[in-house]
DNA sequence: GTCTATAAAGTGATAGAC
DNA sequence: GTCTATCACTTTATAGAC
């Protein structure tokens, strides 16, 4: 996987083509924008790599490696089940509207992937990676609170990553902040209600905070 | 709105430039590709329009203006609130596993439209076109049952589109039927925990489905 | 009015000078 | 090795024949 010399090179151009990306949208991402983005002459391209096929590969391979830096977020331990998966998405909220182009560029490279025959496999591998990351932190979530999983952990992380693709989708359409906070808010509530408490410490944890709206 | 006699031609246009969408992205929309599905000659693209662009916008437009048509779901009526809305999720997710590439147009649609400076206005309103078919949907799904919704009907149908959307792309990325069911049946629990008997006939709903799974 | 033929600009990819 | 200059092709859009 590691190239002799001209990695860097490589890295350079896919960094510059994610920027690209981010900016122009996926069909902007041609070999020429990409190359001006990175500063460098258009024959260093094709001195990289054989064709922009195979580099949109690399791209997407990349992502889907190291992906799930940004769900670095910390889980507070001191939270009940509920407020700790409520902040995890208000991190990742703020994280979208700081910069919703990012996100805009995933779903785009997904949708990308998904019609090209020889990377019709890096859907299904990053929304692994995805589920992979939300697990962690719901185990780490639950662990820290003394709670345990109704469900199989896997399977409660592909709720929450519903969750998050779909309102991540409806903020990029309406940018309704106020809605995407409800949503998170009836998220969380839902999610928590997965969980079980150990005896030990069952004080630590809060009653779901469903229905805290009341109709007009 | 109406054009003297050209209309249909800028029908069929538009609907050729939906079917190459489909079958070959929206990377692959070109004049000629969509010409060639029309089987007109080139000529008669920009007889029809003025540029490329103003037929996108208009084939957006169209799509934004009768969606809904495949939600128009017979909910049936003696089925209490929980099954009626899994119910409405499975025919979803049938018309979904029919015609895959129906969605996966519509996602690159949306994603082309907030690209681009002039369509970005289309995006909020596609969504709130999801938002009122499911909230039709739930009306008349809370009216059959006479059960009323705790949170604002708008809010419900804003919940089910989030979890629809969240879905539909995770299905699309790993083709999973079986967690596809399980999200559905995760979904239909958390709305049907929305809904709120009428005294009068509570003996038509059953008692939610949730956690039906074990922990292994 | 309709369509063939072509223009003008952009694309991925290379040859060949340095 | 690096990059300028160019190729071969595709794209949108239009002019001009019928």
């Amino acid at each position: 996987m590691a190239r002799i010399s001209s990695a860097d090179r490589r890295d350079a151009i896919i960094h510059a083509a994610l920027s690209v990306i981010q900016r122009e949208g996926i069909h902007g991402a041609t070999t020429r924008a990409i190359v001006a983005e990175a500063d460098m002459p258009l024959a260093s391209f094709h001195y990289a790599f054989r064709s922009r096929d195979e580099m949109m590969r690399e791209l997407v391979s990349h992502i889907v490696d190291d992906e799930g830096q940004a769900a670095a977020a910390t889980l507070s331990a001191d939270l009940d089940i509920r407020s700790a998966v409520r902040a995890g998405l208000q991190a990742y909220f703020d994280t979208l509207k700081a910069e919703p182009h990012r996100e805009q560029a995933m779903f785009e490279l997904l949708h990308y992937s998904m019609r090209m025959d020889d990377l019709s496999d890096l859907p299904r591998a990053q929304y692994e990676t995805y589920r992979r990351t939300a697990g962690e932190l719901l185990r780490t979530g639950a662990e820290a609170v003394g709670a345990t999983w109704r469900l199989p952990l896997d399977h409660v992380a592909r709720l929450l990553v519903t969750f998050i693709s779909g309102f991540t989708l409806a903020w990029l359409a309406d940018r309704d902040d106020v809605a995407a906070a409800a949503t998170m808010d009836f998220a969380a509530d839902s999610i928590a209600a997965l969980a079980i408490l150990s005896p030990v410490n069952a004080k630590s944890t809060a009653p779901p905070n469903r229905n805290r709206e009341n109709t007009p």
